[in-house]
DNA sequence: ACACGGATTGGGAGCGCTCCCAATCAGCGC
DNA sequence: GCGCTGATTGGGAGCGCTCCCAATCCGTGT
C-alpha cells in the first residue's frame, strides 16, 4: 500500500518510524547481514508503507558510485539519423542497463561545440561510473580523450587507435568474408562491393573480408569493382550507378540500406535482380526482409551486442581493473532472394 | 594548461591553493557577486590550472538539483525501431540539453517489467529535475504515473488523458488537413487515407484532419477509403493492398514510411504514380526525398520540436510552477513528385 | 549464577558542497 | 582621526547517506 512517495523521507525518518537506528535501516536497505529477522521485517514493512527510496545524490556522494553509465555518440557517427542500426543498439544498451539497474545517460555529439560542452559533463566527478563510446571515424579524437578520463570505458565497435582499450565488436571481416564466399559459391564472376564510409573500422573490416574471400580463391580484387559508399540508401544508389559500367554480376554492399539503394539504381538501369545482378547486404535491419526482392544479408546481433557491451562495462566497473576485454561477436548469413541462391542451386 | 583532471580535488583544496576560503571559491564558481576582482581572478586561475570541477553528487545533495532530465519512451511507442522520426527527435532533445547544460537520461521501456524497474529509478530523489515523456497509445498508464511524481513533466505529442499536463505537439490536424486539401485542389476524387497505429493521438489527429478537409468541401468521407496502418513501411504496403479494390486516385498516408510501402504495393499492382494514383506522406524523413517518385509530404520540424520540448521543461524546472504550457508547432507542405502537382498544374 | 564470545545495534564522523551569519575590511564624511 | 556603512570574507551547520567502532544483547558452557 505504498502511498505515493511521500514528501521528504530520509533514512532517519524511517528509523524513527520503525523504532531503530539510522544504521540498522541502512543495513536493511543494503541487504547487509547481521540484522535480526524481526527487525528486518519491521523495517521493510515501514519502507514498503512509506514508499521510501534513498536519496541518490547522498548515496553517490559517500559511495562514489552513481549507478549511471554514459553512452557517447561522437560527431563522426553521422549515420545516426539514417541507419536503423542505432535504434536497435540503443534498445540493447537500454535493456542491459535495466537488467543491471543502471541508468543510461545519452551524450549525442552534434558538432565541435557540443564536444566541448560534453567533455566536462562526462568527466564530472559524481556523474558517471563508466562510459560506452561508439567507434567513429579515423581522426576523431574523442575516444582518446574519453579513455584518458580514468573512468572505465568500453568501445562499441573496434577502436581505431589505442590498443589498451576494451571493446566489443562484431566480426566484420568474417561476416563480409562469408557474404562474398556465398556469392563465389553461387558462381558469380564479377563480384563488386560498395564500401561503407571510408575511415571507419567497420568499413575497413568489411572491405578486408571482401578482399580476403576473393584472394583466397585465387582471384584478384579488381579496383574498378570497389566503390565507396556512406552506409546510406542514397549513397548506395549513386555508388551503384558508378559501378554499372564495370558490369558486375553480383554486389556485396556493406549495409542493407546501401544494398537497397543499389538495387534501386540497378532496376532503373533495366537490370533484373538477381538474374542480371545479385545483391548481398549487411546488418539485417527490418527493411531487408521487406525489400523486393527480399535481401540476402549478414545478420548482426545488434540488440544483444548492446546488452553485452553494457555487461562488459559493468563488469569493469564493479570488479575493478582487469585485463583489457576484447569481445568479438559472430554474424550469420541470412539467405533470401536477392542473391539468387534458389535459382542457382 | 589544465592538467588532466587531477585526483581528488575539492573546494577546500582549491581554497587552500588560492589562499582563500571554501566559501569564496564557491562564490566564484557560482558567479555570485561580492567577490573582489583580484580574488576572483586568482581563484579562476587556480581552477583553470588544476582542471577542478565541483562534485556533482555533493552539489545535488545540497541544492536539490541534478541538472539532468529524463526522456521516457513508453512501451507503447513501438515504432521506435522503425521510424526515423525518433533519431531526429533524440537529436533535437540532445541539442536542447547541450544548450542548457543539462544531462539527458534515457529511459527506454521495452516491456512491462522494464516499466516496474524504471519507475522507481525515475522517481528517485536526487536523480532527475524533470521528465520528458513521449506520448504513446491509449491505455498506456505510464504518462499518468509519471505525472503523479511531483516532478515537472512535459509530454512530447498530445497526451491522451489528463488535461493538467504541459505538452508540446505539432499540429497534426492541420498538417493532414493541408495535405488532403492539396490533393483536393489538384482535382482528385477518390482520396483515401492510411492511418497510423490506432490508439495514438497523432493517428487520431491526422485522421481528423483528413476528414475535416473532405467534409469542409462537402464530401463525405467514405469508410472504404480509410484503412488502418501502423506507421511502418510494411504496414503501408498491406494497407494499400486492402485499399486497391476501392480504386483510390490519391492516397494520404499518415507517415512517409507507410507512403513508401503503399507506393510499392501500387507499383506491384501495375499502377503508375502519380498518373494512376497519387501519394502524400507525412514527416518528411530523409527517405521521402529519395523515394521514386519523390514523395510529397508534410514536413514536421522534428529536431526543433525536440529542442523546444527541452526548453519548456527547463523553463518549468527553473521558473517554478506556472500555468500549464501547451505548444503546438506548425507543419509545412513539401510538394514533390508523388502528388502529381507538376502534371496537373 | 557467571564469564565469555559472537551476533546485533547505535551513534559519531565525514563525503563535498551551499547557505547563512558573523567577522573583517575599505572608503567615506565629519 | 573616528565612527559609520556597505562590500568582502571566513567558518559553522547541515544536506542524507555509509562506514567504523564501541556498546549492548543473547545464548552457551561451567
Amino acid at each position: 500500500m505504498s502511498s505515493t512517495a511521500d514528501s521528504n523521507l530520509t533514512l532517519e525518518e524511517i528509523a524513527r518510524l520503525s523504532g531503530v537506528s539510522r544504521s540498522t535501516v541502512s543495513r536493511v536497505i543494503n541487504r547487509q547481514p547481521n540484522v535480526s529477522n524481526n527487525v528486518r521485517l519491521r523495517v521493510e514493512a515501514v519502507i514498503q508503507e512509506t514508499g521510501y527510496q534513498p536519496n541518490l545524490a547522498a548515496q553517490t556522494l559517500v559511495s562514489k558510485r552513481s549507478w549511471m553509465i554514459g553512452l557517447v555518440l561522437p560527431r563522426s557517427v553521422s549515420s545516426f539519423f539514417t541507419d536503423p542500426y542505432f535504434p536497435r543498439l540503443l534498445q540493447g544498451i537500454a535493456q542491459g542497463c535495466n537488467q543491471h539497474n543502471y541508468t543510461l545517460g545519452l551524450f549525442l555529439v552534434g558538432n565541435k561545440e557540443d564536444e566541448e560542452k560534453i567533455m566536462p559533463r562526462v568527466s564530472r566527478k559524481g556523474m558517471l561510473d563508466g562510459i560506452l563510446i561508439q567507434s567513429g571515424q579515423v581522426g576523431d579524437q574523442l575516444i582518446d580523450r574519453m579513455v584518458n578520463l580514468d573512468l572505465p570505458v568500453v568501445v562499441v565497435g573496434s577502436p581505431l587507435h589505442a590498443d589498451e582499450i576494451s571493446f566489443i565488436d562484431v566480426d566484420n571481416v568474417n561476416g563480409a568474408y562469408n557474404a562474398v564466399s556465398h556469392l563465389i559459391r553461387l558462381g558469380y564472376q564479377q563480384i563488386a562491393t560498395i564500401t561503407g564510409l571510408p575511415g571507419g573500422a567497420a568499413s575497413a573490416d568489411r572491405l578486408e573480408g571482401y578482399e580476403r574471400a576473393l584472394t583466397e580463391r585465387g582471384r584478384n580484387p579488381d579496383q574498378s569493382l570497389i566503390v565507396e559508399g556512406d552506409f546510406t540508401e542514397v549513397g548506395g544508389y549513386y555508388a551503384m550507378q558508378r559501378l554499372l559500367p564495370a558490369k558486375p554480376d553480383a554486389v556485396f554492399a556493406a549495409s542493407d540500406l546501401m544494398a537497397i539503394g543499389a538495387m534501386r539504381a540497378a532496376r532503373e538501369a533495366g537490370l533484373r535482380i538477381p538474374e542480371d545482378v545479385a545483391f548481398v547486404g549487411y546488418d539485417d535491419v527490418s527493411v531487408a526482409r521487406y525489400a523486393s526482392p527480399q535481401l540476402t544479408t549478414i545478420r548482426q546481433p545488434i540488440a544483444q551486442f548492446g546488452v553485452n557491451a553494457v555487461g562488459i562495462l559493468i563488469d569493469l566497473i564493479e570488479n575493478g581493473i582487469q585485463p583489457v576485454r576484447r569481445i568479438i561477436m559472430n554474424t550469420e548469413l541470412v539467405i533470401r532472394e536477392s542473391c539468387g541462391a534458389s535459382r542457382r542451386r
